[in-house]
DNA sequence: GGGGTCAATGAGCATA
DNA sequence: TATGCTCATTGACCCC
């Protein structure tokens, strides 16, 4: 039921309260105005219909033409000056209270309906404008994130092979160290750096090493295991301090995180990328301390 | 003739 | 309860 809406009891239907429907939602639109109602003193013709709810459709219902007095006028758009002003009135405020309703409707000269409705219409254009916008910059906002997502998995495969490269040095070098007619007391005294080896078997694979899922301790799990731990501790941000690829890190994920678009599958890439970056440090001190 | 635009309608809802 | 809003829809009009 639109109780907004100027309801006429129509002369032969009054007992049925069948309505007519005239222009202009309320009754304040009709206010001031000089505008009559065309039913007043007429007959209904086909009144038949008054059974149900019979409204008229204002300047383009033929129904509407029936009636004596009525405009006979066809759906009239708003003239190019009519608009300027309504959009002028807009951009200042996109609202509509009842005094500036009915002053713009007595100045271009519109019914105070045919000016909020006006309103109504411009605000629903607005909207959808806005809509589209939005869309525009989501899709934006998706495709920069793509990029960045292929670049980290291919930095990601750049690192891992540059460790899976120096595991293989360092397991060569492991091999030579341990052969014992090739070790003086003084390399036995250096087997004190002992500490900073872990026990990579031959067939350990980077993937386990890197493999810390959810991004916890590397080697937790793993007692036997003497990688540093401290370093692949990660903070629960996910930005660390200390390590050559922070920044660039920082400026592909880290960043984006702030933005709200950071998602927790580049979340896994990064943290991956880290650790593998801490382990070829690690690796690069081990074999510094082997080597000299 | 078909599609786009726009004024207008009607239902449903919020609020004073 | 009156009023005004959003949203979906209608129908006239315009352009191709």
């Amino acid at each position: 039921m639109d109780s907004g809406r100027l309801f006429f009891d129509s002369p032969s239907t009054s007992s049925s309260r069948s309505r007519l429907i005239l222009l202009g939602s309320a009754k304040s639109d009709f206010q001031g105005t000089n505008y009559t109602n065309p039913l007043s003193n007429c007959a209904v013709a086909g009144s038949t219909e008054a059974s149900g709810a019979f409204k008229i459709r204002p300047f383009f219902t033929s129904k509407y033409e029936i009636y004596e007095g009525f405009p006979s006028e066809k759906k009239r758009r708003l003239t190019s000056e009519q608009i300027r002003m309504l959009e002028r009135s807009f951009e200042e405020e996109n609202k509509l209270e009842p005094e500036r309703k009915s002053e713009l409707a007595n100045k271009l000269g519109l019914q105070p309906r045919q000016v909020a409705v006006w309103f109504q219409n411009r605000r629903a254009r607005w909207k959808n404008k806005q809509v589209e916008r939005d869309l525009d910059l989501l899709k934006a906002s998706y495709d920069a994130l793509l990029i960045d997502h292929d670049a980290l998995i291919k930095d990601n495969e750049h690192l891992r092979s540059q460790v899976n490269l120096l595991l293989e040095k360092l397991q060569e070098i492991e091999k030579g160290a341990s052969e014992p007619s090739r070790l003086n007391p003084a390399d036995q005294a250096a087997s004190s750096t002992d500490d900073l080896l872990m026990p990579l078997s031959s067939h350990q694979k980077v993937e386990d090493l890197l493999s810390t899922g959810s991004g916890g301790n590397a080697s937790a799990g793993k007692p036997e295991s003497r990688l540093p731990v401290e370093p692949l501790l990660l903070e629960s941000g996910g930005h660390h301090a200390g390590i050559h690829c922070e920044d660039d890190m920082n400026d592909k994920g880290y960043n984006r995180c702030r933005d709200g678009v950071f998602t927790g599958h580049h979340h896994k890439l990064l943290q991956q990328q880290h650790e593998a970056a801490l382990l070829i440090q690690w690796l690069d001190r081990v074999e510094s301390t082997l080597l000299h």
